[in-house]
DNA sequence: ACCTGAACACCGTTCAAGT
DNA sequence: ACCTGAACACCGTTCAAGT
């Protein structure tokens, strides 16, 4: 009877926890029922009786790791640098956890993105954009945000197929470089830009220019 | 011998065409082999012979989908309404085949993406945009169109599994409507706004945003 | 050259049976 | 109350065998 305190028992915050760990190193085909179990010592049955379906601990896997971007609080800051920072830290935890890009869109995650969405619709509030733009600009950063997300799940697919992330992009970008000119000048031109630009920067280049455009029509 | 013209012989693009059928009206969960082949009246194994697997299907698909919005040409505008041009054509092919938001940003659409780039890139720079900067703007359209397409795929995963468009759309207002206002002071005001927008004009907001951030930082 | 269909190695999920 | 593990109904993919 010593068996039933700490560890022993399965919990759904330990399964979550090791689907989380499955996830970031083998990407979402990893997580399956039964290599979890395996994992958890356990028959794939048992982790039913914790969570209802893949679904669900997929959503509260994603809740898990967005909690502490979502418990920061950026309160003695100017709106634009309240924006800045509640996007970086989702960029850092879509970083180090690039399965949630591939989540977040998904009904699963609901409850954590309208608490994003609040965060960045009452940030561009304060900006002063007229109420009835307040819930297009909102949006328009949300949905930058996701297709970042979305590209960063990409990556990370082809990466745990095979080489990192510098082989990837360097290769990507050497194809630019030799493409047809007359048919590509854009890509060509960029290729170099491509080949060693810093993601987080691109993507705060991003959220300023949106942020530039709500300026604009404030 | 009659049998070797016309229809009756498998060939890629009739394999390619039957998937799209199936992936519009049931979603990627719709589309497998057994189903595909059943539809085609052959065995799983036949498919494999004009298609190397289902990753190389989906991207077919893909590229046969985005053909025509690839192809148009808005030569004699200007830059900003061939952005727009370029983007609503995207968002209503999006529209139709929506299972296009959850393969876009994959390996699989490299060569569409790169094509839609191309041609952003060159409206980009034609906006006066100083070349170093000329790839973050093109990038951060990009990233846009991929998060709408990738709300867009979501959104019609769950009405597969259920209710339509204005049903889920309308459940969803009434949640805002009647979060605690002291914790959603900002989506319970936009409520109203969600319940009754319109997708398309919302995108378009979206993009005339970033071009009017890429006009200030020009 | 192209197609057939059984077989392999997986999935998520259920559920009678145990403790 | 919680766990076990066999079983069900699927997948994508392969491959010997046919025509």
């Amino acid at each position: 009877m010593a068996t039933r305190t700490g560890q022993d028992g399965l919990s759904r915050e330990r399964i979550v926890e090791a689907a989380i760990a499955m996830l970031d190193d083998g990407g979402e085909s990893a997580l399956t029922f039964r290599a979890l179990s395996t994992r958890l010592k356990t028959g794939p049955g048992a982790i039913y009786w914790h969570v209802a379906n893949k679904e669900e601990l997929l959503a509260a896997a994603v809740q898990a790791t967005l909690a502490d971007v979502l418990r920061s609080d950026e309160a003695d800051t100017t709106p634009r640098d309240a924006v800045r920072a509640l996007a970086l830290g989702m960029f850092d935890a879509i970083d180090r956890h690039p399965w949630i890009g591939g989540q977040l869109a998904g009904l699963a995650s609901r409850s954590a993105s309208m608490r994003i969405i609040e965060r960045l619709g009452q940030q561009v509030q304060a900006l002063g954009m007229p109420h009835h733009h307040q819930f297009f600009a909102t949006s328009t950063l949300f949905s930058f945000i996701l297709g970042v997300a979305g590209q960063n799940a990409a990556n990370a697919r082809a990466r745990v197929a095979g080489k990192s992330r510098a082989e990837l992009l360097g290769a990507e970008a050497a194809v630019w470089a030799s493409l047809d000119p007359a048919e590509f000048p854009f890509l060509r031109g960029v290729a170099g830009q491509l080949g060693d630009h810093d993601d987080r920067e691109q993507f705060l280049v991003g959220i300023d220019l949106i942020l530039a455009g709500i300026g604009a029509a404030r």
